[in-house]
DNA sequence: CTGTTAGCGCCTTCAG
DNA sequence: CTGAAGGCGCTAACAG
């Protein structure tokens, strides 16, 4: 028994194609009556509606939407930010019945599903950047997340307000600073930026931290030279762990380390803790994002809170909405006991 | 300037359909020469292949795979085992050129998408259980994870051995044991078990589990009381407190907890520790899973290690492999300071 | 309210 | 290597 087509369907019920397309997808163009009673006789011989595929060509609408990540899905996934936003993304689009694609951000082009996906979320800028060429110059709509793509719709946190703030809240004059950031430069490996060229300064939230922290520094009387300054080439445990190592052994050591991510700022607590470093006594740490392992822990790190669910859950709508208005959502600063 | 289609171009180029569709999919169809010539004048004039919806509607084929989780991408996203099960999915389907559509395990129907999507890989038994019914009633390949639908090739770990194993390590006989299950009954909430009805015995990976420490404990001699006995509705946090708090200000208290995930064994670590108690003095505790966090807490949680990278990475493999043969991954203890 | 028809854009055969 | 033709399964427009 292979699978039936509304065709098929059409000639064992009696009546046109049209009759059948229109009680799967426009009620109000036949009677009540019949339409029920046509798809009680598609349940009875097994018809489940329309095939999909034809109607993604036919329709141009598959009602997928792509969600391109930053980087590989390997590395993205199981990154807490990351998947806290794909969660809000995700909840807005189930409402809307919707289905999810994750796309990675390293692929070499959108052309593989740019025919059929309904429209795109990006979250951060991809690192091929070929891909943000491409979305731009392909007609589907767009929203950005964390970045900007020019015409299109982005959502952003102020990164480098934010970032003041909570370097503001923990500086001192005359303390001695470091700073774990991310992606700064483009280094396949954790390392101190000294004076490399520095990545898409002009357009990385990144840099819109560095230029917080730089900011508050500048007010307390701080200099931060390049090599206190480190740049993780991802936002993950191994890096961080390698990062924690080299400053907390650099002398003499920093008693502030402002860190880009809780991920860093966490793996810095433990490291500093089990070496017996007085958290804040000697040490104080701050990280970004406010993941929900950072409230599990003691201390309590201090951190920038945003809210990544609703992040994704207004980058979905406003895909739906298909407005093209951007927007800046609200941060809260969360000032644990990794500051004193 | 609209899109341009495979006519269009052939047209323009002054050679056949079927040449510029070979030059795409057929390389064998037509000379080396001929073929990058016709590839380079198409992207000159901006034509990036044969659109793809189209495509899939006539070979029957998207190159799409749908993962299928047990519950709402809401609750699975963030779940660490579940993300690095995603992990290991991705990494595989990356590699074979597939793309990766997330689809949730309490949907209507899998309707939406059957019709295109390339294959299956479910990830534990779907809180629809509709769907797997409709899972074995079409004919696209399916694996399974961590449950079984007769026919389908599936994958699992042997739960009810590791259970065995990690309580068997834990107990001493004259212990007073809990165990804070997961999903045992059908209740919106957090509770003990008493003698209501049980879920899914037969085919839940977690009445596996019970069936473990059940054998473990009676070879030590334990009884455990259906009211010692909680189930939460999923694995999150939230519910994890819950429940920590409920066994822990029960009298008397036990001094052994087994606990199906890391998540709950790790919050129920915190609260034990914040009310001053002694781990593993006072009160013994086991996880499930050796998820990442379980490795950055002190004292080390003691669990069961499973690989849900190579789970996920063996899922996508069979599935793409096309064969239909089960397997049984391995485990490892992990026997931390947490049962002493 | 129903039936007919012309594509959506492509791939594959087949004869040349 | 080419050109033509027949669908893949459906929907939208139009005529009745």
């Amino acid at each position: 028994m292979k699978k039936l087509t509304l065709k098929d369907v059409a000639k064992e019920l009696g009546v046109s194609t049209a009759t059948i397309s229109n009680a799967f997808n426009r009620p109000d163009q036949l009677s009540a009556a019949k339409r029920t009673e046509i798809l009680e006789a598609c349940k009875k011989i097994g018809y489940t509606g329309p095939n999909r595929a034809a109607q993604i060509l036919r329709k141009g609408q598959s009602n997928i939407v792509a969600l391109v990540l930053a980087d590989s899905l390997d590395y993205m996934v199981t990154d807490p930010v990351a998947s806290t936003f794909i969660q809000g993304v995700s909840r807005v689009l189930r409402e809307n019945q919707k289905h999810l694609l994750l796309y990675a951000g390293d692929s070499e082009s959108i052309a593989d599903v740019v025919d059929f996906v309904d429209g795109f979320i990006c979250y951060g800028a991809p690192r091929n950047a070929a891909l943000s060429e491409q979305l731009n110059q392909q007609s589907k709509p767009v929203v950005t997340v964390d970045f900007n793509l020019e015409g299109r719709p982005a959502i952003n946190i102020d990164n480098e307000k934010a970032s003041y703030e909570i370097a503001k809240a923990a500086l001192k004059p005359g303390d001695h600073v470091a700073i774990l950031g991310l992606r700064l430069i483009d280094s396949p490996s954790t390392c101190r930026i000294y004076d490399n060229p520095l990545l898409n300064v002009e357009s990385s939230i990144t840099h819109r931290r560095l230029d917080g922290y730089s900011e508050a520094l500048k007010e307390a009387g701080i200099t931060v030279d390049s090599d206190w300054i480190w740049s993780l080439p991802e936002n993950n445990v191994v890096y961080a762990v390698q990062a924690a190592k080299e400053v907390l052994y650099s002398q003499p050591r920093p008693n502030v380390i402002l860190c880009m991510s809780d991920i860093i700022a966490l793996e810095l607590l433990q490291c500093a803790l089990s070496m017996g470093i007085d958290v804040p006594g000697e040490l104080k740490i701050t990280g970004f994002d406010g993941i929900e392992e950072a409230s599990r822990t003691r201390p309590y790190l201090s951190t920038v809170c945003q809210s990544s669910v609703e992040k994704g859950m207004q980058a979905a709508n406003l895909l739906l909405s298909g407005e093209n208005q951007s927007m800046s959502l609200s941060y809260e600063l969360k000032l644990g006991e990794t500051i004193g």
